[in-house]
DNA sequence: ATCTATTAATAACG
DNA sequence: TCGTTATTAATAGAT
């Protein structure tokens, strides 16, 4: 377009390709901020590099929904802090509300798309009916995966939970198998050492830890799946 | 641009801003697929106009890049055996990816029955969305629900993985308390009963138990969600 | 839709 | 990445 035109293709030298991304991006990107303002636009705009690098233009408008999303997703962060009472409650909440909300937010959508149809059966309403479809069928399938990505996380969380438990259990057993010896020892020698120092000091945060992972272990179960 | 410079302001005109819409919104896909051919970049752009009408443009099909997310997505449950560097980079790719992409979706949708609603609805026949609907609805939601099952029974599982090492743990800490009273006993009294078959009797299974916990731990994590 | 004067974008280079 | 510049591309306004 400048010094000479050049052909759409892939370009092949790697930095030339890498500097023409780069200008060319931002000029996109401007050109679909210019649009959305001068025509009253909403515009949404993904763009990954070939380096697997994103890059990203939303409309004003869309931030909204965007920022009420995170709203739903910092509540379920905070969830391994608050009493564990409220982390049941939360988390069926949370649960429940983020699933209701988004599928809520997507009935409507169905609903409102059979109303749409009600209008016009012509191709350009057939396009715009595959493409609502297509909409539909991600949208759903990205509530999945939010849902799945919670789960996750709750799995990691028991078996974090659950090496902990046999960490403890390897400890305790070492602690009981020193104890052993040195029982025999006394057996053999006639003698006594101070093996409850021992089991005193290895013991009281241990229970500690464990009564508490217990609970954790039965309330944090997911309720609204 | 042209016959004039314009300040980048929502246009009052209506005919005008319907005809600059026309005009940047084909300049602005062009755009799009020369830096997706150019570059090599995947692109989704999603533009509604102001009366609502969408129109969109993706590099290859909005499902390499859904795609795209989704692999992200399901590298995410090998987060527990790669290199410490994929998983940060795959963290960061599906954090990012994750909360935009969903986002943006969601917000579209929002968008998009903002704008349905403002148009006409009359009552004609909708065989075809309805099927579709339906389609979607159930179809979608009878694989999520096979998957979350699955999840489930991978948390009840390692649920009671979890109480089984408690319960060991236990069992341990009343060995261990047995044999420290005993001790006490011989050093009171100066007898020695035999606390080692107590031991020895409790151990080697809880062992092999704990062993097994382990593996089952570590490889029930699932892999398909 | 088409035309064209003008501005905007950008390829090549430093 | 950033700046410069010669050119091409996009487009505002008019028809």
């Amino acid at each position: 377009m400048t010094r000479r035109k050049i052909q759409i293709k892939k370009i092949d030298n790697t930095t030339a390709r890498q500097v023409t991304f780069s200008k060319r991006r931002r000029g996109l990107f401007k050109k679909a901020q210019e649009l959305s303002t001068l025509c009253d636009a909403e515009i949404a705009l993904v763009v990954f590099s070939a380096t697997g690098k994103l890059f990203e233009f939303t409309s004003s408008s869309v931030q909204q929904v965007i920022e009420r999303h995170d709203l739903l997703s910092s509540d379920f962060d905070k969830l391994n802090h608050p009493s564990l009472e409220l982390q049941f409650f939360c988390m069926s909440q949370v649960e429940s509300s983020t699933s209701a909300a988004l599928s809520k937010e997507i009935a409507e959508k169905t609903h409102e798309l059979r109303k749409l149809m009600g209008e016009e059966l012509q191709e350009l309403n057939m396009k715009e009916l595959q493409e609502l479809e297509k909409l539909l069928g991600s949208g759903l399938r990205r509530v999945r995966d939010a849902k799945c990505e919670i789960v996750l996380k709750e799995i990691t969380s028991l078996k974090w939970k659950g090496s902990q438990l046999m960490q403890e259990n390897k400890r305790l057993k070492q602690v009981m198998m020193a104890n052993r010896q040195v029982q025999t020892l006394e057996l053999e020698q006639g003698q006594s050492s101070e093996p409850i120092g021992d089991f005193i000091h290895s013991d009281p945060s241990q229970d500690h830890d464990c009564s508490d992972t217990s609970l954790k272990l039965g309330l944090a179960f997911p309720s609204g799946i």
